[in-house]
DNA sequence: CTAATGTCTCTAGTCACTAGAGGTTCAAGA
DNA sequence: TCTTGAACCTCTAGTGACTAGAGACATTAG
C-alpha cells in the first residue's frame, strides 16, 4: 500500500496531479485510511504508469481514458487502440513539418540583424511582415 | 476607419481575438465612433498584422508585447529583438527532436498491432510500460 | 422603415495542470 | 508518551490564449 506522496515518487506524477485525476475520473477513487488519506496499490501504481506514459508521448486525457476503458476487454479493441496511436503519430508528424517551416523562417529572419543598423531593426520589421516569408505558415502554438 | 470586424478579415484574426488583445493591453484601446463601437486606421491594422505573424510564428503574447514595446526605439533594440528570436528558434529546434523521438516510439508501438491477436493488445501494453521503449523521452504536451 | 447583420459587455468554459490557504494526520526521535 | 515536522486533506483561484454564449444596442442594405 502505498500513500499519494509515495505513489508519486515512484511514477514521476505530481501529487496535485494524481489527486486531479482522480476528480476527473481518470483514476478511479482511491480507498482511504483511518485518517482519510489514500492508499493505493500495486493495480494504483500501473493504472498511472499508463496514463504517464502515455501524456509523455503526447496522448490527450480524453484519449487515455478511451485507451483504458479499452483495456478491460477483447479482440476489437486492439484494433480501436491502434487506431487511436496512429491518429496520433500522425499528429505527431503534422507538427513536425510545420515546426520546421517556422524553423527554416525564424533563422531566415534571424539572419536579418547585422549588429547595430541604423536604427531600423530588420527583425522586427520582418517579424511585422508576412510577405516576406519564403513559403506560407500557419497558426502554430503551445508546444511543451 | 476599419470597424472591428473589417479588421478581423484584414488581418485573420477573430473579433474576440482583437477585443481580447486590447483587454490584456496587447493592443491599444481602440478609438470609438459615436455608437460605441472600435474604429482603427492603419496603424490598428500594422499593430495586429504585426501580433499575427509573430503568434503564427509562434511567439508568446509576453514575449510580442516587448517586441512591440522594442519598435519604438533604437539601436540595443535591434540586438534584443534578434535575441528574442533567436531563443524561439532554439525553442523550436528542441521541440522538432522531441517530437522526432516520439514519432519513433508510436511508429514502434503501432506496428505492434497484428490485427486481433489472442485477447491481448500489444498496443495497449506497450502504452503502459515505458520501458519497452529505445529512447528515454520527456513529456511533451499540446502542440497546435 | 424594417430586417438582418454587426457590435457591445459580461460571464463562463476550454485543457492540463499549478499554487496557495488553512486545517488534519502520520511517523520518527527524545 | 510527547513533540515536531513532514505529508496529507479540501477548496479556491490562477495560468495561456483564446472560444462560446447571452442579452442588448448600432449600423446598413433594401
Amino acid at each position: 500500500m502505498f500513500s499519494i506522496g509515495a505513489l508519486s515518487k515512484a511514477t514521476g506524477v505530481k501529487v496535485p496531479t494524481i489527486r486531479y485525476y482522480e476528480e476527473i475520473g481518470l483514476l478511479p477513487p482511491a480507498g482511504r485510511n483511518a485518517g482519510n488519506q489514500r492508499r493505493y496499490g500495486q493495480d494504483g501504481l500501473e493504472a498511472l504508469g499508463f496514463i504517464k506514459h502515455a501524456r509523455d508521448l503526447g496522448f490527450a486525457l480524453e484519449d487515455i481514458k478511451v485507451l483504458m476503458a479499452l483495456d478491460g476487454e477483447l479482440g476489437e479493441d486492439c484494433a480501436e487502440a491502434n487506431r487511436i496511436a496512429r491518429a496520433q503519430l500522425d499528429q505527431v508528424r503534422a507538427r513536425i513539418a510545420r515546426l520546421q517551416q517556422l524553423a527554416s523562417e525564424l533563422e531566415r529572419i534571424s539572419h536579418l540583424c547585422d549588429g547595430g543598423n541604423g536604427g531600423h531593426c530588420k527583425v522586427l520589421t520582418a517579424l511585422g511582415d508576412h510577405s516576406q516569408c519564403a513559403a506560407d505558415h500557419g497558426p502554430v502554438r503551445r508546444v511543451d
